[in-house]
Formats: C-alpha cells, sequence, structure tokens
DNA sequence: GTGGTCTAGACCACC
DNA sequence: GTGGTCTAGACCACA
C-alpha cells in the first residue's frame, strides 16, 4: 500500500477511493486478484469488516467481482474505475469551491488563492 | 442571511464559519447585537440548539460575547475573527490538496485542474 | 412487521425486500419517517447493524433516505420501489425456472408442475 | 454433460443434482461406470475436490457407489435417485412459493404469474 | 433520542 | 485458506 489513511475521516470510503486509484493507475492489473481481506486489512490498520465493506462497494459499482472461497478481482473493463475516479475528483473540487465560497472566497479569488499555494 | 446551509455536511460548524464571515466582512458591525437564536435558527431553517452551541464556540473563540437576556453581541476588536477565518481558509486548502494527492493528483496537477476549472 | 424472517437465507437482504415491499404496499407511506434502527432490529429480532446495513442499500436505491440525527423516510417518488420489487419478482421466477430445468423438468413441464402445486 | 453449472449458486449441490438427474434419465444407465473425478471436474470447470465432495454424497444417499481404484458406478436400483430427485422439485417449488410471498404475491397471484411467463 | 462508523470476534459456505 | 454474514458493543455527530 501507498500512502496511510487519513484518521479524521471516515476509513471505508477512504480505502475505496485507494482501490480505485490503484486500479486505475495500473497498481492492480485487470484480472488481477487482489490481496485477501484479511491481508489488506493488516496492511491497513483496519478491521477485516472495513475493507470486505468498501471491497463490496467497489463490487456494486464495477471496479471489481468477488469469487467466494478465492478472493477479489480488477474487472477487466476499467471504464467504470476511470469513469468513478474522475467523479471523485470532480466532487471533491466543486465541494472545495463551495466551501471557500461559504468561507468568503468566490471562485475567481479562491482560483488565485491556489495558485500560490506553496507546498505545506 | 446570505447563502444557504450546505446539507451535505455538519450544519453545526458551517453556520460557525458563516457567523465569522459574516463579522470580518461587516456584515454584523463591531458592538451589534445579533439576531436572537430563535430567528436565527429560523432563517436558517435548523434546531436552536444548533444554533446556540456555534454561538457560545464562538463566544470561546473571541468573536462574539453573550448579555444575559439581552443576546449575542460581536467583539470590538476583530482581529481573532480575521486569525480564525484566515485559519479555516488555510486548513481547508490543505485538506482539499491532501485529498486529491490520495485521488492520485500530485499539487501541480492539481493546481492546473483548479485553474481548468469552469462554474457549475 | 407483518411475517417473520426465514432463517435460511441471509436475514440482511430479506429485511430489504420486506421493507420494499411495504413501501410499495403503501404500509409506510411516502415521506413517513420508519421506526428507528434500534426499533426495527428488535422488532425482527436481529441485530441494529444488520437493519443499518439494508436502510443504506435502500437508500442507495433510491427507495428511502436519511436524516442525521432524526431516521430513515420513505421517498416521495415511489417509482423506484415499484422498479425493484417488479425487478425481484421476475429474478425469482427466472431463477426457479433455471433451476427446475436442471432437475431436468423444462419450462413448459414446470408450469404444469406449478398450476398443480398444492398449499402446503 | 448438458447445461453448464450456475454460477449464482454454489456449484457442489449443483453437480449432485446433476448427476441425480443424469441416473434417472438414463444418461448412466444402471451399473455404469461414471468418468472419472478428473474429468468431471475438467468438463464442469470446477475443482476437483468439489466433484469428490458431490460423489460421496451422492453415495451416501445411495444413488451411486465406488469401488476402490475403479471409480464411481450407478447403483441398479435407481428408486433413491427417483425419490430424491422428486424431493428436491417439491423444496424447490415450496420455497419458490414462500419467497414470492415474501415479495408480496400470494400463492394464487403467484400461480397466474407463472402462467404469463415468458421464456427469456 | 437519532443515524453513522468502526472494532472484535464468531460462524458459515466454498475451494 | 478464501469471501460472506451476523452479533455485540463502543463511540461520534447531530437534533
Amino acid at each position: 500500500m501507498n500512502g496511510y489513511l487519513d484518521k479524521s475521516r471516515p476509513v471505508g470510503p477512504q480505502i475505496g477511493e485507494l482501490l480505485c486509484v490503484a486500479v486505475v493507475q495500473g497498481e492492480y492489473a485487470p484480472g488481477q486478484r487482489l490481496p485477501s481481506v484479511r491481508e489488506l486489512a493488516v496492511d491497513l490498520g483496519v478491521n477485516p469488516n472495513t475493507v470486505q465493506h468498501a471491497l463490496e462497494s467497489l463490487g456494486e459499482q464495477g471496479i471489481l467481482y468477488s469469487v467466494r472461497g478465492s478472493g477479489w478481482y480488477v474487472q477487466e473493463d476499467r471504464t467504470r474505475a476511470r469513469e468513478i475516479l474522475t467523479r471523485l475528483r470532480r466532487e471533491k473540487t466543486a465541494e472545495f469551491f463551495r466551501t471557500m465560497q461559504f468561507l468568503g472566497l468566490p471562485t475567481e479569488e479562491t482560483k488565485a488563492f491556489v495558485k500560490e499555494w506553496e507546498h505545506e
């Protein structure tokens, strides 16, 4: 696993996002089997149930599929994964602009604010 | 009240942010009395308890102060309000960059993504 | 609650089906608040988590929606609920015919078999 | 082998049902030797262990018998096989009616629903 | 009080 | 061993 989870927001969705990115970036190839639920849980430092939940969600979204007694696999067609990743980025960005507007910064000023941002 | 609350995230903090912005932008002048808790609650469409908690929080932060039996007033010195607003904007932006990084977009690419953003 | 749950198959989906039927048949009217997760859990004799899971699924399917701190409500538009119920019936029936075919009974013979069926 | 296995339900029992039907319909005659476990496994696309378990189960039910070092044979008396097949059909049908009742369709309406069913 | 999230651990079916 | 389901119980945010 690359980075670690952010404890300040629900980890379930984070795991979904993490794996979605991993699939899109080819870290897990189409058709490849993922590490087991229990392995992922240990790697990520969370409960197996939480991982299971996240995987099921990705299954419903058409990114992964499971084989009873065998494991979780990456769907051959990664179109859905790409779509969902794009949608996530758009949603997070839209939410960011909304929040900044809420904090008194209109869209254009927020863009300027971001442009000047220095790596923390 | 200017805009409306975002139902997709907790309303309590939002009310605090809203009032903080209102104070900094002079919508409520130093020393001015705010509308009553009940009025604010009706305007915002939330439970009076939620407004009450938000006002108390702003009181603890030195942005407002309360007078028993009279209401809530804006502190004469708005320095704290400005500081807090600045901090909030920085935090939200830092969090945004972190989230986008999580979604596979490094800082520079996120900046480019934001630059191209079209008003929804 | 009308009947009881069948212990021989997963209860989670059963709860979803139960509530879906209840919504379609108007047992819970559009806009109405459902009993709390904990109440439903007691009524059905299952763990609150299981109920929560089922409700979330119905939420994703557009049959219910939740309000934090308040409860679960029936969507005003019951179109989705009706669609899903119809789909469920079709799926179960198709699966039944497939199974019977597997057991050596072609579709027409299965129809005859069902026609002669006596209430147990 | 006639049809293929249904991936949406456990394959173990399906293999048992498949062979039971094959015996009743004379596809495998009384006293005849069945293909080897490995052959069956390849034909069905499943793990040899799964086939082995299914065969043992049919052995316990008095449909087949095994000869060490030789293979599995069909019992001369097919009465048990016929009984079991009949029981399976009844069980599946009863379960189907129960499920449809759960989905809001009483027995008579389910019969009507089945009567109108069009081959998919 | 409400829903929402997470942990811990058990048991099942399947391979 | 694998995934899948369920229970029990804790803690949080919100009204």
